[in-house]
DNA sequence: TATGAATGAGAGTTCATTCAT
DNA sequence: AATGAATGAACTCTCATTCAT
């Protein structure tokens, strides 16, 4: 299954045939077959093993009300995740921007974003009860996009540096003007 | 070519055959190939043609040095393009995503994003010389995840409202600090 | 028409499509169709032509019986005209070794060839009484052999030095016993 | 693979779809690509086969300097072996003659000629010093021809016949004068 | 006479999936 | 648990030919 990440991580869902992943594993094609009911159930495990460890690293840390400490400690977390992940954060963006994505997959996935992103929403509201809505889709475009830069392209700028950035802007308040 | 960009748009080009574009346009597969050599190069003209389209919006607008005020009118341009582009701008996302992406498309694209950015590189120059780099970087991801969020899913937020986030956020001049 | 010969002898009949064609002599691929009927009727053309020119070259000289010198100079006109008609016996052999020929085409050949043999039977009927059929066989398998070589290799081998030792041959009557 | 020579072989390489290999062989056109990578390769291992035989058949007799009887051994040999390999003749002929051969192809036939002749070189090199290219030239020809005589119009001559008049040709030594 | 848009059959090839062993 | 031969549908692309203009 980590190889089966790999490949589609790099060479995307559609271009990597079953008999690629077999012979990635070095089992034969009928084999797989055993393991997997077919290549989208395949995927749709890898997503989900992946999204549970995700879950696990989050789930832990906040649950309840957030601090701005918390907060923080959230974008931290949220860089951690994505450098060390980087291979399904990879195979997630090909995913999802590709229309008629599985429906297994995308539940999972759009059940993520919103577990996430919901869970800030009582911390925006605190913060700048005027608009918290769109505070949120501000903070999620800038992750989002900071992700898909990093994910496709992570030498072509200094991710500790733009993080940074982020926790600075998050933390001198001027976003709540 | 309408079509052919709806129907890749939609349902992404992976997933979209000769068969179904012919369909679509309700003439033989074989008379596709009197107007295009390929599907290759038959993608690769969508996307130039777009490109070449939004080049002509910009390119009139901006050249030279940018004051505050056009750098304000840049992000409005750029939500009315998307808004008037959508189809071709999720067609681009899903393209850019998928690992292998057809180089003459590839090209076009980095193109036009060097372009536009490189424009800016100047301007955040002058407004923040302590990095203007990182401030690219994040001006950067601010846009694209905004792109990729309304392309995606473009009734899931206030666009309006987050537009005005973002140009309020250049306006008060809050991330020089 | 000496296009299309050009091109079937470079190319092969197969591998030259009409539109080929059509742009070798800069019409449209329709109006190919108001001169010939078909691709095949195009090549039975094409290879009528040349027959009748080669018949026209053999006729004038070899009526009724053959003398020795005649002989000779026979052999001297097929050389003659394998040089000069290089193209054309390219596009026979390449043709008479493709199995299920056209058989208009197919017809002509071995027309032309039973003429032109068969022209030979009574001057190898006078020269080697006990099997002039062998004689002829022989005879028919030099030259073949030589045309394949030429026509395909030309640059190959010295083809006056080979013309000299198959006229040499037949001088010394060698072969008689 | 047999079916393949024989199809090939009855109907040319071009004439011949995997579909109609597929239905000869009985098996569907996806199973035939589980053993032949494409339709050239398919070709390139079945003249690869062939010429491995015919190497095992010479090489064994035929090494260093070459005696008279040899030669004329040699001569037998190759009437046996056509006539053993009709088939595969057949398709090289029908091969060599269509320009833009498969080059793997024709390496592998450029070679197998360039062997058998060149064993020969040194052998009329001694029978006729004065023009031993000229001599092999000449005997290349009278088998060329011979072969593909026979190997398409087998029925038309007497092959024993010719046989003997090729060797008797070489054995009273008149060719060198 | 000339065009070129249009067609449909068929080419080689790929691939997820099945199944006897 | 494991194989690999087998399948059939789908894919991109080609081409001889037709026909309205």
């Amino acid at each position: 299954m980590e190889v089966s990440l790999d490949l589609f991580s790099r060479q995307g869902y559609e271009a990597v045939s079953m008999a690629k992943v077999a012979k990635g594993v070095e089992i034969s094609k009928g084999n797989l077959y055993n393991y997997f009911e077919s290549k989208e159930q395949m995927l749709s495990e890898i997503v989900l093993n992946a999204v549970e460890e995700i879950y696990r690293d989050f789930d832990s840390n906040h649950d309840g009300e957030i601090s701005h400490e918390e907060f923080l400690k959230f974008i931290d977390d949220v860089f951690v995740n994505m450098q060390q992940n980087r291979k399904f954060w990879k195979l997630v963006f090909s995913l999802l921007l590709q229309p008629n994505m599985l429906e297994i997959v995308e539940e999972k996935l759009s059940g993520l974003s919103k577990d996430i992103f919901g869970l800030f929403y009582t911390y925006f509201n605190k913060e700048n009860p005027k608009d918290p809505v769109t505070e949120m889709v501000f903070f999620s475009s800038l992750l989002k996009g900071t992700m898909m830069q990093y994910v496709f392209a992570p030498e072509s700028f200094d991710i500790d540096k733009l993080k940074h950035k982020i926790k600075l802007y998050y933390s001198n308040h001027c976003h709540q003007k």
